[in-house]
This record gives C-alpha cells, structure tokens and sequence, in this order.
DNA sequence: TAGCAACTGGGTACAATGTTCGCAATAGGG
DNA sequence: CCCTATTGCGAACATTGTACCCAGTTGCTA
C-alpha cells in the first residue's frame, strides 16, 4: 500500500461502500481546526464529528498525518486565479488571495510546517503558478525559486500576524492576562537598556495600530515582486547574473 | 507567575539551589532533538536525559511548550555577525548563516512554526539587524518588513530542502521505500496528462543533483536583496513607492 | 449458485504522553 | 530556632495515536 494518501484507491473493488469520503472528513476536520485550533483535531474528535469512531476513521487515513495532509491540501484548494497577463499583477493577487486563506484557516501555517503535502489542489496552483512564469524563459528550478520566494514570504508573513492568537490560545491564559505578560516582558527588554533599536520598534509598532498591517503586507510583497522584476528582467536583457 | 518564561526568576529566594540549568536542559533537549527528530522530545526523554525525573523537570519550565522555547533560543542563539560596512554582504551573510542554523537543527523550522519566541538570543539577532538596516531611514517598522522578508524566505527554503528527510523520519518508513512511493507518485502525476509544467519540473530537478541548491539559495536570496536594495533606494532618492 | 476472499464498521486494548498532586528533604528569613 | 518557600520525585490521571479482533457485507469465481 503506497504511503502518499492520493495513491491509495478511494474504496476497495469488494465489500460494502464506504460511508463517508475523504472530503467529508476533512471538511469536518477543518471546521474543527478552524474553531478550535489544531490541538482540538484527534482522531476520536474527527470521527465524532462525522458520526463514527476512530477506529472506523482509520480506515479513510493509514496515519493521522493522512489526516493532515488532507486538511492542507483541502484548505489550499480555496482559491482559483483568473490570469490577467500581466505577471506581476497576478503573482500580486495570488499573493493577497494566499494571505486570505492562511487568515481563514490559522492552523495552516502550523500544519504545513514540515509537510511536504503534494495534493490535487497544490498541484493546481503549482501548475498555475509555473503557466504564469513560462514566458519568463527562465529554467523551471529558478521559476521554483521565485514560487518559493513569494510562498515562504506569504506563510512568514501571517505566521508573525498570527502568532500572539496562536499563543494566546496555545497558553491557555485570557488575551488579557497575555497581553499584561507580554507588556512587562517588553517594559523589561526596555528597562535593561541593551535593545535600544528593538525598544523603539515595540514603541512605533504599538504605536501604529494594527490597522496598517495590510500594508506592511502589502509593502513586503511588492519588495519581493521587485526581486523577482530584476530576475525576470536579467534573462531578458541577456544581462549576466 | 508570568507566562514568559524570560520573565521567571531562574530559582526561588529559599530552598536549595536547582542542581541543574536552563541552559543544559536546552542542550539536551537539542541533542535528542538533532539525533532522533523533534518527536523524541518529550518532558520524560529530557528529563532522563539530563538524569532526573519528568515532574523534577516541571521546576524549571512551567509547560512542554516552555522547553521548546529555549531549545529555540538556545539553537537561533549560534550566529554571531561581524559587520563589514556593506549592508548588503551583511545581510548575504546573515542569511547564509541562518540557512547553516535551521540545516544543523532540521526540527527548527518545525518549532518555530506558531511560535513567536523572542529569547534574549533572538533580541540580539533583531537589534543587530536594525542596526544594519539603520543607515537606510526607513520607518522602523517597514525595517521589520524587511526582515521578515529575508527570515521567511531562508527558513521557507530550508523548509523546502529538508521537507523530504522529515517526510521520511516521520512516516517511519525506509527512505528506499518512501523514495519509490514518491517516484510512484510523480510517475502517476505526468501520466495525468494535467500538469505539464510540474512534471517537466520534476524532470529537471532530477536531472540537477541537490549539488547546485546551494546555487538555488543563492539565486534565492540575491532576488530578495535585490527587493530590499530597491526599496532602500526609493527612500534615498526620494521617489514615490 | 455456493463459497471464499476482500472489504467496512467498530469495540477494546495498550503503550506513551503532558501534567497534577502530595510528600520528604532543604535552605533562608524573622 | 522555627516557619515558610522551594526543590526533587514517585504515583496517578486523562488523553492520545494506533493495533487487533470480530461481525457483517459485497463481489468474484468455480
């Protein structure tokens, strides 16, 4: 029995059909997720969720890592792209519309860690993505580099946006409670003189409401198509690297 | 007691002095976790890792949660920055050392997903960073921008490089077996006949050894300082974003 | 058509995990 | 000097992922 999820028939050629199916399950496994953080999704809850017991979920998912990579590659098949023909504008969207799902689903961040997940939907927008490089005539491991450069930004990105509710909610503590901590370590950090850059940063930061993170976003994915423009543009003008 | 465990007091003003320290505790949690994956560490491992007990170890952090914190200060703490006066070289080298760090400890990557740990190791690489990003004037937290630009990319790529090995350590398979399930895999994938691109990209990347992603990286992060470089400039020369 | 093999559903069991509790020993502060 | 805060640790608990087994169901084949 192969070990990628996707190679293994969906039901056997005898006996009774199977009850439920894989996008039931992660459907049930991400609402989960979605409400009550990655933790909250074990085998017993899931199968609960879909009326049935863990034992009855093993056989939909050899392992629960199955598991996961069903909910990952669920989660990423959200979003579909309409190329305009002009790259930087649609890399730009995706970028955006990239964001929107790991806002959506803020255990994704955290599930894809380490997961080379590799499903139906990824391989979509890898394929979509590829279509959106070609012209660029660039080698297709270099066209990889600059998916990767434009993903990893994205996921860092949210991953920074997300992280004290992932830490508030991984604490247990009340946001208030937290966020009382997390100020005197922060008085603390300024008290003992050595940050001064980093004390400054905590003060603009607090500051400037979170309001304007879409456009610190905003500003870092245009540095990132900016790096990407001075590649695709080296292979153009036959510049040397 | 404060959450943060920077802001505990590293042993109580009676009783007797803890035999051990935060810092060989780390260590060893380090050790386990380099040679056998991060799903070795477990408060009982460490704890007889370091000749003790599991509830001994819950003096000195207060959740499991906790230990992963210091082992990821303690490992983030290695790199040590000499500044040469070239931002741009700084930075190369920045992240070229941080490629090193996440490729020395391949679980780092992985436990550093969600949490947004800010040890004193880390406050010394942040303040060392904005002190070389200083000279371009930018606002302190489009700096940050920055930054995280350059971090989410190296630990995205390193990410990438190592997603195989973790792949295997974790299925529990031989890497013979999970290299032909994956052949299997990418062999069923071209055969669809739906994603040209991805298959001749698994093509060329067969045919490249994993010799040249030393090369990719590079190419990677030049495309990055490229971005950084832009945006450096537009503030210098006073022209609009 | 009879029967066997493959398959699904699910109850039970097991080892391992994170974490809590209580108790004995030990140090400093009044 | 004694009281209290603190350390080390054994035992216990609920929860977890997962293996095993048995009963019922389907389809292929003789």
């Amino acid at each position: 029995m192969p070990s990628v999820i996707w190679m293994r028939p969906v039901r056997g050629r005898r006996g009774p059909e199977p009850s439920r199916d894989r996008d039931a399950i992660a459907r049930a496994a991400i609402a989960v997720a979605d409400r009550e953080g990655l933790a909250a999704v074990s085998m017993r809850r899931i199968a609960a969720e879909i009326g049935t017991s863990a034992s009855s979920l093993y056989r939909y998912v050899a392992r629960k890592d199955d598991l996961l990579n069903l909910m990952v590659d669920a989660a990423l098949g959200a979003g579909e792209l309409q190329p305009s023909g002009d790259w930087r504008m649609d890399l730009q969207q995706i970028g955006h519309a990239m964001r929107a799902v790991f806002k959506a689903h803020p255990w994704l961040t955290t599930a894809l860690a380490g997961r080379p997940t590799l499903g139906p939907n990824r391989l979509r927008a890898l394929e979509a993505m590829l279509t959106l490089l070609a012209p660029s005539g660039l080698p297709l491991a270099e066209q990889l580099a600059l998916i990767d450069v434009l993903t990893s930004y994205v996921r860092g990105f949210v991953a920074s946006e997300l992280a004290s509710d992932a830490a508030i909610r991984q604490s247990g503590l009340s946001a208030a409670q937290w966020h009382a901590d997390q100020a005197a370590y922060t008085a603390a950090i300024r008290a003992s003189g050595v940050y001064p850059l980093t004390s400054a940063l905590f003060d603009e930061l607090q500051r400037t409401g979170a309001a304007d993170q879409d456009a610190g976003f905003a500003a870092g994915l245009d540095i990132v198509l900016e790096g990407i423009a001075a590649r695709w543009a080296v292979v153009r003008h036959g510049k040397p690297t």
